[in-house]
DNA sequence: TCCATACATTTCGATATCAAACTATTTGAT
DNA sequence: ATCAAATAGTTTGATATCGAAATGTATGGA
């Protein structure tokens, strides 16, 4: 196996500070140079097709959604994973692009309900489709098996840390 | 094993979009979650110590680097993944907050060099061991095998994904 | 009915980032 | 030796985010 930049880093601890024990810092450091990186990818994927990764995470939260649609901004926001100031600027933009609709809710006007327009859909349906596709070649430097090991190992780490479900 | 929040969300795709094999999106989603995860805890942990991640990431990298430091801002702002103009502003602060120092390369005007404080270096020196027992009880959900595992399919994504090694 | 409280969303102020323009220095070709 | 191109860093302008305060709406008890 071949060394990566992490094995460098830690190499350099190693000389440095000798005492610490660096190994998990092996595993957290390529977290996140791998997600980062995997980011980086899906961010020039999609402007490909002249959309911004937020767009695609907005639009696909609530395509993947359809049976309890449509969703309020907060709930929206707490799937994405953002605060709910942030979701009313990005709802702004995707109104203003005519992909998703904004309308109250009668039965409770408190709330807003945010839907997809048919735009909205057909960009969804068609750009996932690609988005798979080029997830699959990110992950083509592993095996199938190797591929499920990952995502096991991962699903044990993040349910080990209370990773919060969207209730 | 247990399901988490990615399970569901595949489970949600298979219902509306049975023709995409959503396989790679389980590793990538959870990726990045985790990636997240660990994150914040991060954020957490450092604020305790009166520092922000991005002065820890600044601080770490100048103590490992020990062997060849001083560093420049640029070499500084490629090891840690962001902009030059991002790293003019965090050695700002952190000149400031007196834990580098910025001075002009003699030998080449055009560069700066930046070193640690006596006061940086403690501080780091400090920090970072609470650090690597920190990132070790993130990890305690993972037996010492697993932990392996993890690192190395994590090695082998980056490697074939051309992570850039800082030159 | 009225009002205090709770809730959902938006607005505001502050922060960190990036890309592009700009300044200063060095290098190299003539 | 001179000047154009390359290099290093900073400044500027725009963007997206967050937490906290503000706005508007609903609920429940007196």
């Amino acid at each position: 196996m071949d060394r990566d930049a992490v094995d460098m880093i830690l190499e350099q601890w190693n000389k440095e500070r000798p005492d610490l024990d660096v190994g998990s810092m092996g595993v957290l450091g390529r977290l996140n140079r791998a997600s980062r990186l995997a980011s980086l990818d899906v961010q020039k994927f999609m402007n490909q097709f002249g959309l911004e990764p937020w767009e695609f995470d907005v639009l696909a939260t609530l395509r993947r959604s359809a049976a309890e649609a449509p969703l309020t901004p907060g709930r929206l926001a707490s799937l994405t994973m953002i605060g709910s100031a942030a979701m009313t600027n990005r709802v702004d933009r995707l109104v203003s692009r005519g992909l998703v609709h904004r309308e109250t809710n009668p039965e409770n006007r408190r709330q807003l309900l945010i839907s997809l327009t048919p735009e909205g859909l057909a960009v969804i349906d068609e750009v996932v489709e690609h988005h798979v596709e080029n997830q699959q070649k990110m992950l083509e430097g592993l095996t199938k098996s190797e591929r499920e090991q990952l995502a096991n190992l991962l699903r044990k780490f993040l349910l080990s840390n209370n990773d919060g479900e969207p209730s």
